[in-house]
DNA sequence: CAAATCAAAACAGTATACATTATAGACTTA
DNA sequence: TAAGTCTATAATGTATACTGTTTTGATTTG
């Protein structure tokens, strides 16, 4: 307990947004422990404003699928192995086709992003730096992602690809898993260079499933009962 | 303005809740016209409950995207040519899954209830009772997707589908796009029954291009003043 | 009569205070 | 010593009050 998260001020939109941004920062750096509890009025005194604000930006990450609300303060989701396998179902469905659209619409400047994602990712994956090798993971995906033109579709991929990446942070730092991973991003990349959107759809397809099968055998066949059993508590007590 | 949109007391849970269900209700039910506006206090002073509840509600059905957010009170969300095409791109993605997996996992009380919104569908287009048929509409579709078993997919689906209904619920009074809709919920309904998954996954790719033929067809060219999205005629891939 | 400026109202954002509830920890008892 | 109950507390849920901003409408002036 007592502990320093360390929110700090950003000056950009009004309070809740502001406060919505670093926690999700927080909680997608993974400098947030598993069993940690975040308490609006501790946040609300670390930033020096009132807890409504704070309030409202735990409960749109609540809603989300970033926190879940219990009684007791605001912690991580623990996912089952059901949870994990549904979040890739849906990611299995949407990220090939969004992958294709990004083939046609990424510009120059987009590319030269990924590149600089990739050779972050290959530099920290070496050097053994798993946040680092984390926030490129990310880097890139949102670059692509940024490309594509559909929103919705983007948008949604982006929370179900933070829902399990977020809670499985821990996981990245095995070496074999960051080799795959690294490997996918690259054949991806290429395709993208290449501005193929069949090849970016089919690679994308076997790098989400090389993904499923690593976190599905790092991950813990029961992480606390039998899965399946119970989900996600939706908030606290509605 | 006064409106009576009339909200009334449910007993369950909190009060954010509580409202939550009522205003998305009202929403799904249409009983909402296009450029109205809610204001939280009106609401609140409505159900004689004070602001706050009814705030968190309205906010969350803005992250939702079932309402916008204006500096002058809270409004349906007016969806032009692209936002259609874009959910239906994420629909037509998803929903063929969903109803494969619905083949398998429906029961008989569950195909019981579905025979049942068909038979009231059919009634309300005999009848040109455009809210009905809508409502038995809804009705079956809550009810397959209530059948698959990944909640996060299901859910998303809701979500999408109800924002291009509810929005376009005035063009659900169209004659012929009643025909359309009918004779694709007897096609699902009859791969439920067969438990055929390879059907009810074609039948409902089928079923989406064609409602959203019907949408595109049925929208105004032009929703208000034409910006550069009306013009374009469907974000084909590749 | 039209246009521009100013004032008042409306509504979201924020703060603070009060009520409620569930959990943790202590205390009692077998 | 272990199990069950009870109380105190921590944290959310709700209410009310205040502030700032934007819109609307009215009044004045050209």
């Amino acid at each position: 307990m007592a502990e320093p998260i360390e929110f700090k001020q950003v000056g950009e939109g009004n309070l809740r947004a502001q406060v919505y941004q670093q926690v999700r920062l927080t909680i997608q750096r993974g400098e947030l422990a598993p069993g940690q509890k975040l308490v609006d009025v501790d946040i609300a005194a670390q930033l020096g404003i009132s807890r409504m604000p704070v309030r409202d930006a735990l409960m749109q990450l609540v809603h989300e699928g970033y926190l879940v609300g219990t009684t007791r303060g605001f912690t991580l989701p623990t996912l089952t192995a059901t949870d994990i396998a549904n979040i890739f179902e849906v990611r299995r469905l949407l990220e090939p086709r969004a992958a294709a659209h990004a083939a046609r619409t990424l510009d120059a400047a987009g590319l030269k992003t990924l590149a600089a994602s990739l050779q972050e990712a290959e530099a920290a994956a070496v050097a053994g730096d798993a946040a680092r090798f984390f926030q490129a993971n990310s880097a890139f995906r949102n670059c692509w992602l940024g490309a594509v033109e559909n929103d919705r579709l983007s948008q949604t991929i982006a929370r179900f690809a933070d829902h399990v990446l977020v809670v499985r942070l821990k996981t990245l730092s095995h070496q074999p898993t960051q080799a795959v991973i690294l490997a996918g991003m690259r054949a991806i990349y290429e395709a993208f260079v290449k501005r193929d959107a069949v090849a970016a759809y089919d690679r994308m397809t076997h790098f989400i499933q090389n993904a499923e099968e690593r976190f599905m055998k790092l991950s813990p066949p029961s992480q606390q009962f039998d899965d399946e059993a119970v989900s996600i508590p939706r908030q606290g007590k509605s």
